[in-house]
DNA sequence: AGCACGCCGACT
DNA sequence: GTCGGCGTGCTC
C-alpha cells in the first residue's frame, strides 16, 4: 500500500501527488486525509494524504516519517471536493486543501541548529576548524554563534540569523554538518491547539464525608473549607472559576497535597458567543400560502434526499427568511445539518440574530473576527455534529458537517460569493457541487437573481419559485426617476434635485427616516484643472485621486496613496482647480448645509474601519438616533429599518458606466435592493432615483420592480455578445513594472491562445478579446494588460492555459511578470 | 519552495 | 589552488 501525498509547498511544479511507502509502524493508523511529515529530497516537509493506492508510479519510494494528528483533517467527500476545485478553478491542490481546512491547523516549520555533543573538547575542535579558513570578521561572528550554541545546545536558525547575519550561521551549519558535529532539524507545529483547562474535583477520599471535612477545616483553615464547600455543591469547577470566586491558589494547593481534591485537564471549547447575551427564542411564524407552497416543495426534496437547486425569487419583504428557517428546521428533524450562506456577516446582523433566535445553541456563526483558536474549535464541533446550523460568508460553504441536509445561499447574486484570491471559487457553485455529493437540496434566494441563475432556472436546470407579494400585501414602494439633465437645464446646481429636496423636507417634518445612497465614498470623484483639463491621478495606479474633505487630502481608492491638493495646476500653472463628481462625504456636507437641523449618520469604508463600527451605526440608526443615513452599497443589503419612508439614490450612473458586461445587471440589482429599504413596516415608502440616463432599461425596469422585464432585455444582449450565460469566461491579467515587457508577453500569450483555440470544438464567433490594456491600466505601479477568452464549456480552459502559458515556456521566459488566471471573473476591471 | 550540485571569477 | 557567487535541476 502506498500513500498519495500532496506536499505543502507552494509551487506549480509540485502540484501533484508523490507516492510514499507506509512503514509497518504506521500501517494500522494511516488514513486518507491525514496530515503527515515526509522526506522530500534533502528536506523534511509536511503534506496531506489525499489517497491510498496499491501501486506507486515510481520504482523507489521513501517511507512516510510521521503522522501529525490521529484524526484526519479531510473526509473522503472533502478530498473529492478539493480535487474538483483544483480542476475547475485552475488552482493548485494545496490552495484548495487550505481553504477547506481550518487555518489554525496549517503547520509552520522552524529550523533549529544543534550540537550533537556540546562539550568543551568538541568546541575547541570546531574552533580549530574555523580558523583554517574564512576572513577574520566572519571568524569572529562564527565563533560567537558557536559560543551561544555550546551553552544552549540548540538554537533557532531564524533568530541566530537575525542576531549575527546569514553568513556566519550558514557557514557554521555547513561545518557542523560536514563533520557530523551537529545538525539542522526542522520542527513542525500548528498555530491553533486544543485549549486545556484545569478542573478541580473531589477525590474518593473526600467525596463521602465532605461535610465532616468542611466542619473540621473551618476552624483552622477557613479558606480550604470554602473551596470544599464550593466543590461539594457545584462540582466540577475549573481552576480559573475557583479563582474568580475568591479562592486562593494556596488553599487549593494545600487541599491537593492532603489528597482531598484532584486536578485534571479537560478540553476547553472556546465559545465566541460567550460575551453575547443569549438571544430570545423566536418561534416559527405562520406562513402565507405562497410561502407554504414553496416550503412544501423544498421539504419534499429534503425528505427524499434529492439534490434539487431551488431558485427562490422573492421580492424584498416577501418572507424568504421564514422559508429558509423552516426548511432548515425540516433538515434538522431529519437528523441532518444545514449551511446558511450570507454575502457578508458584518452587514447582515439581523439575519444572524433571526437564525440564532430560532435555533439557539445549535448555531455556529463563522465570521472573520474569530480567532484561529475559536475557528478551530467551531470547526471540530461542526465535524462532530455538535453544531447543526452553520451561518457564514462564502468560506462557510466548506463547513465539515457530517450529514449535509440543506444549503442556503441568500442573496445569491452577490459577487462576494466569488473569492478573488486563489482558489478563485464561487461559493454558489461549491454549494451546488456539495449538494450533489450529499444528496440534498440547495436554495438560492434573491430579490434580484443573477442572470446566470435565472437563465438556468428558465432552462429547467433549477426549480424556479417566485414569491412576488410582500407579507401583509404591503405595496412595493413608489419609485420616481429624476432626469438630472433637466435639472441642469432648469439651473439647479445642487447635487439634490428639487424633487428630492422637497421629499427630504417633508419626511423630516413628519419625523420619518431617510436613506441616501451613493456608490462612491470620499468627497468628490476627481480634481481637475478648469483651464487645461488636467486631472490629478495616482502616480502608482493611473486612477484619478478622490478628494477627501477630512484633512484636505486626495486618496487613491485602490492603493491608498495620499497627496495634497495642488495650489496650481501641475501642467499649466493655472490656479483654477475644481472638484468634480461626488462621494458620500460631499453628500453629507451638502445635507448639513441644506438641513442643518437634521441628524446625519454616514456609513462607508471610511467610517466603519474600526471594529464594531458597522453595528454601532446600524443600531444607532435603527433606534432613531439619526434622521438621515448616508452610505455606499453596504447600506443596501438585507437591513430592515422600520421608520424609513424615503430612499434617495443620488446617482444611478456610477455603476451603469463601468466598463463591465455586468454593469446593467449590477445597476438593476443595486436600485432594487436600495428601493427595498423603503417602507418595510410602517408608512408606504418612496424612492427617488437621480440619473443622467433615465431611459436606460435597468433604470426603467427597476422603477417598475420588473425583474422579468429587465431579464428579457439583458439576456438578449448577453446572447448577442456571447457573454455568460452563453459562454464561460477566462481572464488572464499580465502585470509587471516594465510596461514593454508586459505588452510583449500579452501579445505572445494571445498568439499562443489563438493557436490553441483553433483546436477547440463548438467555437464561438469571437473567442478571444484582447490583448488590451486592462481597464485599470496601472495599479500599485504595475502595468496591467489582459486577455479575455470565451468558450462554450470551461473544461477547455485548463488545457488551454497549460499549453499557452506553461508548456510554451512563456511563464519561465517572463518570470518577473505576474500572470493572473481567473475563471468566471466577476468583473473585468 | 528549498536544497545540492556545478561551473566560473576573485582572492589567499 | 580555494571560496563563494548564483544558474540549473530535482524532489516519491
Amino acid at each position: 500500500m502506498y500513500a498519495e501525498v500532496v506536499v505543502n509547498l507552494l509551487n506549480r511544479k509540485l502540484d501533484r501527488v508523490f507516492h510514499y511507502s507506509i512503514p509497518s509502524a504506521l500501517e494500522k493508523r494511516l488514513r486518507e486525509g491525514m496530515q503527515v511529515l515526509v522526506p522530500f529530497g534533502p528536506q523534511t516537509v509536511d503534506g496531506y494524504v489525499v489517497g491510498l493506492t496499491e501501486t506507486a508510479e515510481v520504482e523507489k519510494t521513501r517511507d512516510i516519517l510521521e503522522i501529525v494528528e490521529e484524526e484526519p483533517v479531510f473526509s473522503r467527500e472533502m478530498l473529492a471536493l478539493v480535487r474538483w476545485m483544483s480542476k475547475t478553478y485552475l488552482c493548485t491542490m494545496v490552495d484548495a486543501l487550505h481553504v477547506v481546512m481550518p487555518p489554525g491547523l496549517k503547520l509552520r516549520s522552524k529550523k533549529f541548529l544543534s550540537l550533537n555533543n556540546p562539550d568543551a573538547d568538541l568546541k575547541n575542535l570546531i574552533f580549530a576548524q574555523i580558523m583554517t579558513g574564512a576572513d577574520t570578521e566572519l571568524k569572529d561572528k562564527v565563533a560567537a554563534v558557536l559560543d551561544l550554541l555550546s551553552v544552549r545546545g540548540k538554537a533557532e536558525i531564524k533568530s541566530l540569523e537575525q542576531q549575527y547575519g546569514k553568513k556566519p550561521v550558514e557557514y557554521l551549519a555547513r561545518i557542523l554538518k560536514e563533520n557530523g558535529w551537529g545538525e539542522v532539524r526542522t520542527k513542525f507545529a500548528a498555530k491553533a491547539r486544543k485549549k486545556k483547562v484545569k478542573r478541580v474535583l473531589l477525590t474518593e477520599n473526600s467525596r463521602d464525608d465532605t461535610e465532616e471535612l468542611i466542619r473540621h477545616l473551618a476552624v483552622k483553615a477557613p479558606k480550604q473549607a470554602e473551596v470544599l464547600t464550593i466543590l461539594a455543591s457545584d462540582s466540577p469547577v475549573t481552576l480559573p472559576e475557583l479563582k474568580d470566586m475568591g479562592c486562593s491558589p494556596a488553599a487549593v494547593q494545600a487541599l491537593l497535597e492532603k489528597g482531598l481534591i484532584k486536578i485534571e485537564e479537560i478540553e476547553d471549547i472556546r465559545d465566541p458567543f460567550q460575551e453575547c447575551r443569549p438571544v430570545e427564542y423566536e418561534p416559527p411564524k405562520q406562513l402565507t400560502s405562497e410561502q407554504a407552497e414553496v416550503l412544501a416543495d423544498i421539504s419534499c426534496s429534503i425528505e427524499r434526499g434529492i439534490s434539487d437547486v431551488f431558485l427562490l425569487h422573492g421580492a424584498t419583504g416577501s418572507g424568504k427568511t421564514e422559508v429558509y428557517l423552516q426548511a432548515i428546521d425540516k433538515a434538522l428533524t431529519m437528523g441532518q445539518q444545514a449551511i446558511f450562506l450570507v454575502p457578508e456577516i458584518a452587514l447582515t446582523p439581523q439575519m444572524v440574530q433571526r437564525v440564532r433566535g430560532r435555533f439557539g445553541e445549535k448555531v455556529a456563526v463563522l465570521h472573520s473576527a474569530l480567532s484561529l483558536g475559536e475557528r478551530f474549535d467551531q470547526w471540530r464541533q461542526i465535524k462532530d455534529g455538535v453544531i447543526q446550523v452553520v451561518v457564514g460568508a462564502r468560506s462557510a460553504v466548506f463547513a465539515p458537517v457530517p450529514k449535509l441536509g440543506l444549503i442556503i445561499v441568500d442573496e445569491e447574486h452577490e459577487s462576494t460569493y466569488k473569492q478573488e484570491e486563489n482558489p478563485k471559487y464561487h461559493a454558489r457553485e461549491v454549494a451546488i457541487y456539495r449538494s450533489r455529493m450529499a444528496g440534498c437540496p440547495v436554495i438560492l434566494g434573491s430579490a434580484t437573481p443573477s442572470v446566470e441563475s435565472y437563465y438556468l432556472a428558465r432552462e429547467g436546470k433549477y426549480k424556479l419559485k417566485t414569491m412576488p407579494n410582500r407579507i401583509g400585501n404591503r405595496p412595493m414602494p413608489e419609485v420616481h426617476i429624476v432626469d438630472l439633465r433637466r435639472e441642469m437645464e432648469q439651473g439647479n446646481r445642487s447635487i439634490f434635485s428639487s424633487r428630492l429636496q422637497e421629499e427630504i423636507a417633508t419626511a423630516l417634518q413628519k419625523e420619518e427616516q431617510i436613506i441616501l445612497f451613493l456608490n462612491r465614498r470620499g468627497y468628490s470623484t476627481f480634481v481637475v484643472c478648469r483651464d487645461c483639463g488636467f486631472v490629478v491621478k495616482c502616480r502608482y495606479c493611473n486612477i484619478s485621486l478622490t478628494y477627501h474633505a477630512h484633512g484636505e487630502k486626495m486618496i487613491c481608492h485602490y492603493c491608498g496613496y495620499k497627496a495634497t491638493v495642488p495650489q496650481v495646476c501641475p501642467a499649466c500653472r493655472s490656479k483654477h482647480i475644481r472638484y468634480f463628481g461626488l462621494g458620500t462625504q460631499r453628500v453629507e456636507d451638502e445635507i448639513k448645509k441644506l438641513f442643518p437641523q437634521a441628524r446625519v449618520l454616514r456609513m462607508d469604508v471610511d467610517t466603519t474601519s474600526r471594529k464594531g463600527a458597522h453595528e454601532k451605526i446600524l443600531t444607532g440608526f435603527a433606534s432613531g438616533k439619526a434622521d438621515i443615513l448616508i452610505g455606499t452599497q453596504m447600506i443596501a443589503k438585507g437591513l430592515d429599518f422600520r421608520n424609513v419612508t424615503l430612499v434617495g439614490v443620488i446617482s444611478a450612473d456610477t455603476s451603469l458606466n463601468l466598463p463591465d458586461f455586468r454593469a446593467a445587471e449590477r445597476t438593476f440589482q443595486l436600485l432594487t435592493q436600495v428601493a427595498g429599504r423603503a417602507g418595510r413596516a410602517g408608512a408606504p415608502g418612496k424612492v427617488i432615483v437621480q440619473t443622467y440616463a433615465p431611459a436606460h432599461y435597468s433604470v426603467r425596469t427597476a422603477q417598475k420592480h420588473d425583474f422579468p422585464g429587465f431579464y428579457g432585455i439583458e439576456i438578449e444582449t448577453r446572447r448577442e455578445m456571447e457573454y455568460p450565460p452563453f459562454s464561460r469566461l477566462l481572464r488572464i491579467v499580465i502585470s509587471g513594472f516594465d510596461e514593454n515587457k508586459v505588452i510583449r508577453a500579452a501579445h505572445i500569450l494571445a498568439e499562443n491562445v489563438q493557436a490553441q483555440l483553433r483546436g477547440v470544438e463548438e467555437r464561438l464567433e469571437q473567442p478571444l478579446l484582447g490583448p488590451a490594456p486592462a481597464p485599470l491600466t496601472k495599479l500599485r505601479n504595475k502595468y496591467r494588460w489582459q486577455l479575455c477568452i470565451k468558450a462554450k464549456n470551461r473544461k477547455v480552459f485548463g488545457p488551454l492555459v497549460d499549453s499557452a502559458l506553461y508548456k510554451s515556456g512563456l511563464r519561465e521566459q517572463f518570470n518577473d511578470l505576474k500572470f493572473n488566471v481567473e475563471i468566471d471573473p466577476q468583473s473585468l476591471l
